[in-house]
DNA sequence: ACTTAAATCTTCAAGCTTGAAATATATCAT
DNA sequence: ATGATATATTTCAAGCTTGAAGATTTAAGT
C-alpha cells in the first residue's frame, strides 16, 4: 500500500505551505514598513542610516570591541559589506579600529566617545519608534509571537 | 492630583517598549533569514534576484497591466527603484511596457509570455522555500501571526 | 625552514535603494 | 487658449548589498 494516493495529506500539505507563505508576505511587508519609517527618521533626526545604526547597535552591546567578521556574523551581512559602513563611521569620527597585537589581520572596532553618547539618543528614539509601529499589538502578542520568532530560528541557526 | 508621579505606570510603559523592541528585532532577523536564503536560491536557480522577484509577482496577479507607481506602492519601495528593475526586465524579454492612448505620461507594464511561465515556477519553488524555512511553525501559529500582523498594519496603512 | 592550507579582511563590479531634481504630460482656472 | 498647478515617470548621486576575486597574515604539515 506505500504507492496508495493520498489525497487528502496531499491537500492538507498544500494548504499548510499556503498559510506560512501568506505569513511571510505579511512579515516581510511589516518588515519594510517598519524600515521605511526608521530610515526616513534616522535621516531626518540623525542624519543618520539604517545600516549605519545597525553596526552601531552591534558595537554599543559590546564596549570591548568587535572584529569585522563578528560584526558581519551578528548583523547577518556579507563581510565586504561591513568594510565600507565601518570605513565611513570612521571618517565620521565615531569609530574607531584599534591594532591588535596577537594578530595583525585583524582590529579591534569599537565605538568612539561620540559614537556612544550618538548611538544612546538614536537608541532612545528608535525604541520609541518601534514602540508606536508595534502599539496595537498587546504587549501579551509582542511576548507571544517573539518567542515563536525565537524557537523557528534556533532550528535554521546556531543562537541567537 | 494631576501632578502625581505615577512610577508603576512608567516602569509598565518601558516594559511595553521593550517586548515591542525585542520583538521588532526578531521580526527583522527572521526576515533577513529567509529572504538571504530565497536570494541565493533564486540566484542560483533561476538566476534571478529578488527585487525582481517581487515585481513579477506584482505583474502576476493582474494580467492586464500595472502602471510604475501601483507597482511601487504595492512593494512599498521608491517610484525611481521600480523604473530601473522594469528597465532590466523589459531587456530581458520578460516584461513588456504597452502604450496608453488615454494618458502618454503612463505605460501598462505587464508579464510577457516567458516572464510569465518564468515566474510561475519561480513561485512554486519559492513556496516551497518558504514552507521549509517556517516549518517550524505550526499552521496555527502561522495563521495566529498572520491575523496579528495584518491587525498591526491596518492602523497604519489604508489596507492590504 | 618551506610549502600548503586556512582565516581575515578589502576591493570590485553589478545591481538595488532612496530622495531630490528634472522631464513630460494632463488638468484646471481663468 | 494660456498659464499655473498637479500627476507620472525618469534620471541621478550617494550609499547599501552581495559574491567573487585578491591581498595579507597565520597556522599546519612535512
Amino acid at each position: 500500500m506505500v504507492s496508495a494516493p493520498l489525497p487528502a495529506i496531499a491537500e492538507l500539505k498544500e494548504s499548510d505551505s499556503k498559510s506560512r507563505l501568506r505569513l511571510w508576505i505579511r512579515l516581510l511587508r511589516a518588515s519594510r514598513l517598519i524600515e521605511g519609517v526608521a530610515r526616513e527618521r534616522l535621516k531626518s533626526q540623525f542624519n543618520a542610516t539604517l545600516p549605519r545604526f545597525d553596526v552601531m547597535a552591534a558595537l554599543y552591546r559590546k564596549s570591548d570591541g568587535m572584529l569585522m567578521s563578528e560584526i558581519s556574523r551578528f548583523l547577518m551581512v556579507s563581510n565586504g559589506n561591513v568594510t565600507g559602513i565601518v570605513d565611513r563611521l570612521v571618517s565620521d569620527g565615531l569609530v574607531a579600529r584599534a591594532q591588535r597585537n596577537g594578530d595583525r589581520r585583524t582590529s579591534f572596532i569599537s565605538l568612539t566617545r561620540k559614537g556612544r553618547a550618538m548611538f544612546a539618543d538614536m537608541a532612545a528614539a528608535h525604541e520609541s519608534w518601534v514602540d508606536e509601529l508595534l502599539g496595537g499589538l498587546s504587549v501579551r502578542d509582542a511576548e507571544q509571537m517573539s518567542a515563536k520568532l525565537k524557537s523557528f530560528r534556533s532550528d535554521w541557526e546556531g543562537e541567537a
